[in-house]
DNA sequence: ATTGAAATAGCGTCAAT
DNA sequence: ATTGACGCTATTTCAAT
């Protein structure tokens, strides 16, 4: 047994695994290229961390293995397919049992039209980023999977009229 | 001149170009399996979508041409990377001065750190999504650029304890 | 762990439909 | 616009360091 819990199904999760191995400065590099193009060649990898492409294919290997990279998607415009209208909307908890939250956690990144999912600190517990087809389905949304779960005290839409991404390096 | 602003520097944004062409079912599935796998083969969208390889390579092409699909991007785990600290901070504008959020917009995103910013309904004007090195390098942040700023009221700084993807196609 | 070389797999061009 | 085949490039495996 590795990191597991004696209640049932309460999973306390760290994000990887505890020895977290350290990353030189080719793995940075490595990491920040994929960040800012997620399909840049291993060729291209390579040469911009000065490394032998074999290498370069085994160190990405280890990245996603490690959990250092844990994905890479395209972003897609939600308006071109077909759901243009885009909200974040604030949820905040009645209780604060762990099972509820770690159901909403569960439950909600499997609904249509959910983007992210935040749990926060402050006022509110999670920030829902949704992009729906129209405004009634927005409503619905909210009205089915966040309002009208038991455990959910209040939610607060806002309309997202802009979206954009971070340039600069991390 | 086709969409030109008389104002100087005052562009406005309208997501991609106006004669927004129709998508078919092929260009769905294809900017769906690219948003679940950034770095799927030509062939395996190929297969995915149900043509052949070189005609793939054209619809790929066309979708970014479109602006259907705007980048792929790695995601990276912020704590392996030294920026353990992440935070959602509500920006409430003092004005509602055009200008303002332009220059907002156009400067934040250059920050180191900034992971994505949204323009939002609601009380708040924008919410800024960060990675900090640690609380103190986020509370320079907060305070250099955000309440810094002659334009904004009030920053309002939510800690992030999680943060989940949407699993379900769009 | 890193490398270069060899084998494998993937890609884009093009002529044809 | 879509296709299959061909030539070219990129990637992965592997033996050696």
């Amino acid at each position: 047994m590795v990191e597991a819990n004696a209640d049932e199904g309460t999973v306390t999760r760290h994000t990887p695994q505890d020895p977290r191995p350290t990353l030189d400065e080719v793995d940075r590099v490595l990491a920040e290229t994929l960040r800012r193009d997620g399909r840049a060649t291993n060729a291209t990898l390579a040469k911009a961390a000065g490394i032998a492409e074999s290498t370069c294919t085994a160190r990405l290997r280890r990245l996603q293995t490690l959990g250092v990279v844990t994905g890479v998607h395209a972003v897609v415009d939600h308006v071109a397919l077909g759901r243009p209208v885009e909200a974040l909307v604030s949820v905040r908890f009645s209780g604060q049992r762990r099972r509820d939250f770690e159901r909403l956690r569960a439950e909600l990144p499997m609904l249509p039209g959910v983007l992210q999912l935040f749990h926060v600190s402050g006022a509110n517990d999670y920030l829902v980023h949704v992009a729906a087809r129209s405004t009634s389905e927005l409503r619905d949304f909210v009205l089915d999977h966040l309002t009208g779960r038991p455990d959910v005290a209040h939610a607060e839409t806002s309309l997202v009229f802009d979206h954009v991404r971070g340039q600069a390096p991390l």
